[in-house]
DNA sequence: TCAAAAGTGTTAGATTTACACCCATGA
DNA sequence: TCATGGGTGTAAATCTAACACTTTTGA
């Protein structure tokens, strides 16, 4: 095909930034690049796009790869395209978040790929244009879980109303006052409280709760 | 580099939504392919990305190649990458919208390169993907317009508060109370009411108003 | 003189925010 | 027994939404 082939091809690559939650701090995973150019700086895990496979299907694989993980809640956070964004050569790449609960991660799987959690409020500079992805990419993800409760993702299936608001307050990069943020989650009728108790994080007891996906998807009026 | 090398490269592209405002309606730029596959199919305007230029640059001298406008508000849309979404080859393509006052863009030039304003309530079936670059394009500037004041670039550059409204309107697809618009545009600050008097939309006249970008950067309190 | 668009405030209802104390338990 | 996190309601303030009439002027 004449029409393509006077045009350049780039190579194009996925960048995956795996959000998750622990310790009350939203976290990224990254870690130290194993190839060259830039080896040992900070980066996000990433790959390239085959022939034979959608955007985002690369990410899924991307994902699937590092963590093991499959059906995560994935978007995609867009195309940067710098032309010396990459030292080596020109590679275009498409950047995606991922949401996944930090006890799904299999610690082994982890250690094998070398990478860690880091805090989202103290990452290093990072590989290439690797920040301004995550910038990016936490930016979206905020403005998601204004409007769908996906935060879930980030928990595990059972979890206490105070590891919820914390969750919250960590995505936002706010406090928020207890009694509000309980008065709309009962409201919102799609978190489901369970018969079970979570004594792990205090003496007393916290109820634990769920989501309830069928109630969210016939009554979705969210808001937070 | 036998680490790229490995890998395949495609082609990206660039496919623009052009917006503009008339006759109190949201539209777009769109027109027949003029290039197999899909010749003769409605289709947005696009181009190749050079080896020598970044994908914003690309989306940038698209656009101003077929509009032979410059400095307009752009932003990125995202990229699109189904593996069969060109009839033809591998594409990736990654979509901008761009705001533009429907006036500035000269008749001949549009006449040139056969497109036109289709209301974007009423659009055809597209080429390939397009229609979902068009439906995401509005989401993001309908979003976009809740909380920067970008709608200033549809419009001239001094305008009623009635076409002002209409635009609104026309964006968000849904019917203001012209009382609560105007107080809220008084409360912004930024919209500057000039001595002038449009009497083509009136026989009463209206006052003209216009956008002052330095109140807004000093004072950035939008709502809408 | 009348049709057509411009312009202008008030009030009720809804939403949001601020705020403080008792409870249950393990150490 | 006390320190720790869990759990609960109300009132003030703010924001939002609904609403109708007068003005100007060209045809």
């Amino acid at each position: 095909m004449t029409y393509y082939s006077q045009h350049a091809k780039v190579w194009v690559s996925v960048d995956c930034i795996i959000f998750g939650f622990d310790e009350s701090k939203l976290k990224v995973l990254i870690g130290r690049r194993q190839m060259d150019p830039g080896r040992g700086e900070w980066s996000l895990y990433g790959g390239f796009v085959a022939a034979d496979e959608s955007i985002d299907d690369a990410a899924t694989r991307t994902v699937s790869e590092l963590t093991g993980l499959n059906n995560l809640y994935m978007r995609q956070v867009g195309a940067f395209g710098r032309i010396d964004r990459d030292p080596g050569e020109r590679v275009i790449s498409i950047a995606y978040y991922a949401l996944i609960n930090v006890k799904d991660y299999d610690e082994r799987l982890r250690l094998d790929h070398g990478v860690e959690w880091m805090n989202i409020e103290a990452l290093p500079k990072l590989y290439s244009d690797h920040n301004e992805m995550i910038r990016k990419a936490r930016k979206l993800m905020r403005q998601k879980l204004r409007t769908e409760p996906v935060g879930f993702r980030l928990l595990p299936d059972l979890f206490t109303l105070t590891q919820l608001q914390k969750l919250y307050e960590a995505v936002n990069g706010e406090e928020l006052d207890k009694r509000n943020f309980r008065k709309r989650i009962k409201e919102m009728g799609y978190i489901e409280k369970t018969e079970l108790i979570d004594k792990t994080g205090s003496k007393r007891g916290a109820c634990l709760y769920r989501f309830n996906k069928r109630a969210y998807h016939e009554d979705p009026n969210f808001k937070l």
